[in-house]
RNA sequence: GGGCGAUUAGCUCAGUUGGUUAGAGCGCGUCGCUGAUAACGACGAGGUCGGUGGUUCAAAUCCACCAUCGCCCA
């Protein structure tokens, strides 16, 4: 019938199911079956194969694969194709490394060729490794035909979406300032300058003196017309260097700023200047009493005041210069320290600013770091300045010393505080402007935001919080990286600089260049080399890859190598259902697909004459997806970030070879929401392990055991209706727990779902149902109750197998193909290819679910009293008294009433009324009720009722009579409702109390219930013997019992009873002459001989 | 420095719109039960609900500030 089932090995039954998967093809098919409900779109986020697969990777995979399992039973066709992120920096470093490289020098004399051919073979180093773990883990994912981003086929979907963004003027050429190490030549990336930062370095630090135009002066009224003193602006900066940069002071708008006389500079008596600064920072420029305040005025007031540049720096060709040199006012302004007055250089850091105030760009330094020719004072004659060439930090002393000899500096001295440096070659780094390339994300902002609104979070706190405030701060894009191995950016410039092109496909750049090329590698150097003629002049191309972050958000497209190729794909496909990656790609993947789906979807505006985008006609106005999870991190069993160098990585096989996969997963799923960061060790999955899967492997294992003897005929079902309550009960709890998982997975929570599932195998599947009912399935009659108890729980389990198929994928396989297939070969081949359980409210009966959980209090309540009693649970005693806390569960309970007694082991129970006055009662306000009602006059009602009889009380409330209480001499009424009663236990009885309802147990023993009570001592020791002698549960036995005295009398009431129960065919009440096995035991104190052999 | 989140028993986590005695599982101790169970049941020890202040008849829950941790940004 059902295969046996032994002990459980979950490792080595999922290696079993994986061969199943392979061997029938399962996902395949899961691809292909009928799909009435449509698409169910999931994207992979894809992961880069060039390291190994950790266990943060086994959660993104472990979620990701929970929803389109789901989908996939629910009805929908989920594609799942696979990706592969294969560009980018990690890749480059990890190849420098091995090649013991130390910047992009180092690279190009290696040539580029050679290297990205490197870089392309790494990106695959692991997939090996990527492969086993997916597949191990159950993460059914297509990976015969993923997306690879270095493919042409990719690259140039790429460039079909930057062109369509350029033909809308969405790509644009600005400045980028980057951390510039002038030795190695090269931008460093931001962990680079985090691992090279310095404190107390020793820097200069120096007061210029900016000459203001007087007019502005004067009509601020700061300055008389008439005098003729030079005003300074005095400003405070750490490079000197930077000055000849500088094309703005920044003031602080609400701040005060004063016109005051001051010494000429540091140390000097005699000559004196008149300065602008902030006013409360003067006592530390100046010291105390060392300068007078002449006027105040708020930042505010100085915006738009001129002043002269006091070094020259070099300007781009075209440069307006007429709109710097003026005061800007802005919040960044800070009063901690300087002079409340900031120096703005764009080019070296605060290009931003520039940007915002729209300030020219003026440069000092080249990319060396050496000083330019064109940097000298305003005024000099010279044609190359006196720095000329120096290396920044070296011309930093002279650039001081001149200023102060030409009075342009009010002091300088030496100050210490961090500052970066490369950590390759220690040199000092600059902040750089470098041209680069943007998108223009900005334009669009609005839609962002209203795309945004569109997306349903998990958690959804990140809609408004995390990801919504980073798109209210949307800046644009930079898009362009001067790196090697990345797909390239498409923009061709003609040799005078004036024309620019962007080419969005290969047919395209064939045209151009009148060439084949189809057999062009995508990549540098190989695309630096295609060059044009256009209009008589030569086009090259900008040697620049893009953002990996723009390959990866173009996924939705570039998986078809759309719009080349699969069109219809992309309709079918585009926005996702739902994708899934940790929460640090709020600003990273989920960011790019997001910008990039709105840009192309986007209906334009016919304000600013943006025309729509590329993809308008197959969705307007849309995000890429539509449902989101955010994964919290891993952090180890100290809740300590797991990296390599701290040693507490735990190797994610360790767990899949010992616990298993769906151990894994499901601990996963259940110990936190997703979002939380998630402890990880060892341990904690075998308690999962332990408390869930062995008690699930329990109930199946029993439930076969038993199946596999009596060979119930499952196909001819008992209606619910005819079955016994208990039974009808477990149907209720299924159907509703399929409801509340359906519920949970349809608002993407797994941790509900898993949560539910785990509470009804571990307590009402196991500890309640299977266990009061394992004497129905032992009795051998074959009569309608037994088939009911099979069919009630061979229903749950094949229930439970689908219900968690999506979450622990292979235990579910395993339940199914034994209980499912071994019946019936029509069904579905696998549990993955079977529906979702349909739940149906009918037999959701809620009066029995009230009236079980009532008995299952009482029950909890008489084990603590039996407990207190000292009467042990063998022994049955008389009587129990209950009551519980209304006439409906009274009610119920008495429907319910045999398995109390059997449950309790008592011969009767008798109901206390509600309020019978064979208890006490406690009466209390039922305080969600009356609470508001009352507001200050609650604690006197407590006082009140603490004094009044309670029985007068309770029973009105019996009568549902409305009592009237005096407080504070205003008589109120309460209906039966605002209170809650509470009994105590009576006199003389084992008994507990808890919220209403109440076990007491009757301990007087008579004569036949002692014996009675022995009896079961000896069915216990008779059953331990049986197992002793290594019977089977089935077999039947032939039985001699010797005992005297009281024992023996009890033997002789209930000889019978143990018969039954041991499975004895005779009973003897002398030894047997050929017993297969004797032992002796012994009850209360008396002996007792058993001795058995195994019947015929 | 800014934003977002977290902080409840030794550990992992629940805790509805504020409302009766803050719960569960694991672990620990005692006792009980056992022919499905590597189980199970009862009881016990273990909690200043991160801290301080506030609102309220009533705060783990709402507000303010602070602390610690995490992520992101500067």
């Amino acid at each position: 019938m059902f295969k046996e089932v032994g002990k459980a090995s979950f490792p080595g039954l999922e290696q079993a199911v994986i061969e199943f998967w392979k061997e029938h093809d399962i996902f395949r098919k899961s691809l292909h079956k009928e799909a009435p409900q449509g698409n169910y779109v999931f994207y992979e986020g894809p992961p880069t194969a060039n390291g190994q697969p950790g266990v943060h990777h086994v959660i993104s995979r472990a979620f990701k694969d929970l929803f389109p399992r789901y989908k996939t039973m629910q009805g929908y066709r989920v594609g799942r194709k696979g990706g592969w992120d294969t560009h980018g920096l990690p890749v480059e470093l990890e190849i420098e490394k091995k090649l013991g490289f130390s910047g992009k020098k180092d690279i190009e004399d290696f040539g580029i060729a050679e290297f990205n051919k490197l870089a392309k073979e790494s990106a695959f180093e692991y997939i090996q490794e990527w492969n086993d773990m997916t597949e191990r883990i159950g993460f059914w994912l297509d990976l015969d035909k993923p997306y690879i981003t270095y493919e042409n086929s990719y690259i140039e979907s790429c460039w079909w979406v930057m062109k369509s963004l350029w033909d809308r003027d969405l790509l644009f050429e600005y400045y980028k300032v980057t951390m510039h190490c002038p030795r190695c030549n090269t931008s460093l990336a931001d962990h680079e300058v985090s691992l090279g930062f310095e404190d107390d370095v020793d820097d200069p630090s120096v007061w210029p003196k900016f000459p203001a135009y007087k007019d502005k002066l004067v009509q601020l009224g700061l300055l008389d017309a008439a005098d003729t003193r030079k005003v300074y602006v005095l400003a405070w900066t750490t490079t000197p260097w930077t000055l000849a940069a500088n094309t703005a002071l920044a003031v602080k708008a609400e701040a005060s700023y004063s016109l005051l006389e001051a010494p000429a500079a540091y140390g000097q008596e005699v000559e004196r200047h008149l300065y602008i600064m902030a006013t409360e920072l003067a006592d530390s420029v100046f010291g105390e009493g060392q300068y007078q305040i002449l006027k105040t005025v708020k930042g505010a007031a100085l915006i738009g005041l001129s002043y002269e540049p006091i070094l020259q720096g070099r300007a781009p060709a075209g440069e307006d210069l007429t709109k710097g040199f003026r005061i800007i006012a802005d919040d960044f302004v800070s009063l901690d320290d300087g002079t409340g007055v900031v120096h703005i250089a764009p080019a070296y850091g605060d290009l931003e600013v520039g940007k915002q105030y729209d300030l020219p760009t003026l440069f000092s330094v080249d990319l060396a770091g050496e000083v330019y020719p064109e940097v000298m004072a305003p005024d000099s004659r010279e044609t190359r300045g006196p720095y000329t060439g120096q290396f920044f930090k070296k011309a930093d002393e002279a650039i001081a010393q001149d200023l102060m000899d030409r009075g342009l500096l009010y002091r300088e001295t030496r100050v210490k505080h961090a500052y970066p440096f490369c950590w390759r070659c220690g040199t000092p780094l600059l902040y750089y402007a470098k041209s680069s390339w943007y998108i223009r994300t900005t334009a669009v902002k609005n839609k962002l935001l209203t795309n945004n609104q569109k997306i349903n979070w998990y958690p959804e706190h990140i809609k408004n919080g995390r990801f919504g405030k980073w798109l209210e701060n949307n800046v644009d894009w930079a898009l362009s990286r001067e790196r090697y191995w990345g797909a390239p950016l498409p923009i061709w410039v003609s040799e005078d600089g004036q024309e620019q092109l962007c080419v969005g496909s290969v047919s395209e750049l064939e045209e151009l260049t009148g060439r084949d090329l189809s057999k062009l590698e995508l990549h540098r150097p190989y695309v630096d080399e295609i060059s044009f003629v256009k209009d008589g002049k030569t086009f090259k191309r900008l040697p620049y890859t893009v953002d990996v972050w723009f390959e990866s958000g173009s996924m939705p497209y570039a998986q078809w190598h759309y719009p080349f190729e699969h069109k219809a794909e992309l309709k079918h496909n585009f926005p996702a259902d739902f994708i899934c990656e940790a929460l640090d790609q709020t600003r990273g993947w989920f960011y790019s697909l997001h910008a990039l789906a709105t840009l192309l979807t986007d209906s334009g505006d016919a304000a600013t004459k943006r025309p729509a985008g590329a993809l308008n006609d197959i969705s307007q106005d849309s995000s890429a997806f539509k449902n989101v999870i955010c994964l919290g991190l891993i952090v180890d069993e100290k809740s300590e970030k797991m990296s390599k160098s701290k040693g507490n990585v735990v190797d994610p096989w360790t767990v899949l070879d010992n616990q298993g996969a769906d151990a894994l997963r499901w601990y996963l799923y259940s110990s936190s929401p997703p979002e939380s960061s998630k402890r990880f060790s060892q341990n904690l999955v075998e308690e999962t392990l332990r408390d869930f899967f062995m008690t699930l492997w329990n109930s199946y294992s029993f439930f076969v055991l038993y199946a596999n003897l009596d060979k119930p005929d499952l196909s001819k079902d008992v209606p619910v209706a005819e079955r016994p309550e208990i039974d009808r009960w477990l149907v209720a709890k299924v159907h509703a727990l399929t409801r509340d998982v359906s519920n949970c997975l349809d608002n993407y929570d797994p941790t509900g779902a898993s949560r539910a599932i785990r509470d009804f195998v571990v307590d009402e599947l196991s500890n309640w149902y299977v266990r009061r009912n394992r004497r129905r399935f032992w009795k051998s009659e074959s009569d309608s109750d037994k088939l009911a108890a099979y069919s009630t729980l061979y229903e749950a389990l094949v229930t439970l197998s689908k219900l968690m198929a999506p979450m622990a994928p292979f235990v579910s396989e395993h339940l199914y193909q034994n209980l499912v297939r071994q019946l019936d070969s029509t069904a579905p081949e696998s549990v993955h290819l079977a529906a979702w359980p349909q739940y149906e409210e009918v037999l959701i009966d809620e009066d029995l679910l009230r009236d079980m959980n009532a008995l299952i209090r009482i029950v909890e309540l008489g084990r603590g009293a039996r407990a207190a009693s000292k009467v042990k649970t063998r022994q049955p005693l008389p009587e129990v008294l209950v009551r519980v806390r209304n006439e409906a569960e009274l009610q119920g309970l008495k429907h319910l009433e045999n398995q109390l007694l059997e449950e309790l082991n008592v011969k009767a129970v008798r109901y206390l009324d509600v309020t019978a006055d064979f208890v006490d009662y406690t009466v209390k306000p039922n305080l969600p009720l009356v609470g508001k009602r009352l507001g200050k006059l609650i604690p006197e009602l407590k006082r009140r009722l603490a004094e009044l009889d309670g029985k007068e009380i309770t029973r009105n409330i019996r009568e549902g009579k409305d009592t009237v209480i005096e407080l504070l001499g205003e008589a109120h009424s309460f209906e039966p409702e605002a209170f809650l009663i509470d009994a105590k236990s009576p006199e003389g009885y084992a008994a507990l109390e808890e919220r209403g309802y109440l076990a007491a147990l009757n301990t007087q023993l008579s004569p036949e219930l002692i014996r009675e009570g022995l009896a079961r001592d000896v069915i216990r020791l008779v059953q331990n013997a049986r197992k002793n002698a290594g019977l089977e549960v089935s077999d039947t036995i032939n039985l001699g019992l010797e005992a005297g005295g009281e024992l023996k009398a009890a033997l002789d009431v209930f000889g019978e009873t143990i018969q039954t129960e041991v499975l004895a065919k005779q009973l003897s009440f002398t030894g047997l002459t050929s017993a297969d096995y004797q032992e002796e035991g012994e009850v209360e104190g008396q002996m007792l001989r058993i001795s058995l052999s195994k019947a015929a």
